[in-house]
RNA sequence: UCCCCAGUAGCUCAGUUGGCAGAGCAGGUGACUGUUAAUCACCGGGUCGCAUGUUCGAGUCAUGCCUGGGGAGCCA
């Protein structure tokens, strides 16, 4: 058995007599007619029950059925204004798939966050939250479309690790046989570097873990990081990339859910439509004065909090460029700007309306004797990066690399209000079920 | 790890100086030929997060704990 039709393609079968199978979404009835909501994954149609049309008993069991009771309906297709989908079926026959053996949690009123956290497997019945898992899937394929037709080659990186990519902290360890303790991979990167070596332009896709103990709107402790990385490519070239892919991922979700995002998750694409190239740029000791002057008591050489981030990208009507951060707070493998050593060739790109910072890279340290350096200054034990250093030992190249996460892109371009509806089921530092 | 907030019916919440446990929605029964979270009438629904204490009496006050939410640090 497999449905022939489905309400995404209705349209075609007007004046039909077709059969739908799906879930009751929503029931309301008025004397001698009933209306049934069908929701079957691929949209909504109101079918109408009119009383002389079905049996008796048909009409009966229409006004008796419970939210996502599972039904088949027969009925005739026709076009209707009233209806937001255009169309609705005139039923004729309705069978019972399996009746709900207890109440639907979950009603058509508001709830609260955490009792639908509990009921995420139900929750994802919900129009918007198809929606935004729809959008999730356009972004996952609009980040691969991008690298694939610019030559870039899919490396996947490994899951488990034998150590920090930047640092112990922040890892779930688990046991590993006789070998002691791996660590789930916080970062693809140095992988990346290596395939880069091998094919120029690389990029991996996968998820990602960080035992931070972070309980706010924009952190996961799983969640889904796109890494490229190239060879031949400086901070410039890495900034132009960003841009670029950027702007694409959010046009073709444009392109695919202009609709459903203004109707259902209420977002305001004017917004959206702004994200093209080039976007714009300032390095961080130039954020720093801005942020001075808008009254916020910083100093060069401290971090850009939520706020600060939230100021500076309210500024541009798209996203923001931050580059040369100070070298004290960027990772062991920056490196550092010839033209001043105390900033690193880095950059991030914050989102606008206060989404914050949704990319992090820049260019790498590719010379040998400075990278040790650099390890050795970080406290970091050398032996573990060994076959890192070979990556300059043979051959090395200028090369740069960034990494998006999925979910802070999505929450962004569909406005929502935390990450942890961005992805089928979040897993947060209070929360790993269901 | 730290700071703040919340926990009362299936859900969202109200509950006055400490004095009989409440509403809306959801559910059930019925009415209604155009409902979009329909409307109307009637009905059922409680370990007030847990424990201890104060008191004649605690949903309400105190202490501790548990759970969840928001934020800081850190980060994508």
């Amino acid at each position: 058995m497999y449905p022939l039709l489905h309400v995404a393609d209705i349209a075609a079968h007007e004046g039909q007599e077709v059969t739908l199978h799906g879930w009751l979404h929503h029931r309301a009835s008025k004397g001698k007619l009933h209306f049934l909501k069908l929701r079957d994954g691929t949209g909504i149609i109101q079918c109408v029950v009119f009383k002389g049309n079905v049996t008796p008993e048909v009409f009966f069991e229409a006004d008796h059925l419970p939210q996502e009771t599972s039904i088949s309906v027969r009925g005739l297709v026709k076009k209707d204004q009233r209806s937001p989908l255009g169309y609705e079926l005139d039923v004729r026959d309705l069978t019972v798939i399996a009746r709900p053996s207890q109440e639907f949690p979950l009603g058509h009123k508001e709830h609260g966050v955490a009792f639908l956290m509990e009921q995420r497997h139900l929750w994802l019945r919900s129009q918007r939250q198809t929606v935004v898992l729809r959008v999730r899937a356009t972004v996952v394929k609009a980040i691969r479309d991008f690298f694939d037709e610019r030559g870039f080659t899919l490396v996947d990186a490994p899951i488990f690790t034998p150590a920090a990519c930047e640092g112990t902290s922040n890892l779930f360890e688990v046991p590993y046989f006789d070998l002691g303790k791996a660590y789930l991979t916080q970062s693809g990167q140095l992988y990346m570097e290596a395939g880069a070596m091998a094919l120029g332009k690389v990029y991996c896709f996968g998820p990602t873990f960080r035992a931070e103990k972070s309980k706010t709107r924009r952190h996961l402790t799983e969640f889904w990081m796109v890494e490229p990385e190239v060879a031949f490519m400086d901070l410039e070239g890495d900034m132009e990339l960003m841009e670029q892919f950027v702007s694409s991922v959010v046009g073709k979700v444009l392109a695919k859910h202009e609709q459903e995002l203004v109707t259902v998750l209420e977002r305001d694409v004017s917004k959206l439509k702004n994200v093209v190239p080039p976007f714009p740029r300032i390095t961080y000791t130039e954020a720093v004065e801005v942020l001075q002057k808008a009254g916020h008591p910083m100093k060069w050489g401290d971090d850009i909090g939520g706020d600060e981030e939230t100021v500076l990208a309210s500024a541009y009507d798209r996203p923001v460029m931050v580059h040369r951060y100070p070298a004290a707070m960027k990772a062991f493998y920056f490196k550092k700007d010839p033209k001043d050593p105390s900033v690193a060739l880095g950059c991030d790109v914050l989102a606008p309306e206060g989404y914050g910072e949704i990319i992090g890279g820049g260019q790498r340290e590719e010379d040998l004797a400075t990278l040790e350096a650099a390890i050795a200054h970080h406290g970091l034990p050398k032996e573990a990066f060994e076959w890192y250093l070979d990556l300059r030992r043979y051959g090395t190249v200028p090369h740069a690399g960034f990494g998006m996460g999925v979910e802070r892109c999505v929450a962004w371009v569909c406005g929502l209000h935390h990450v942890r509806e961005t992805i089928p089921f979040a897993r947060m530092m209070e929360r790993i079920t269901p």
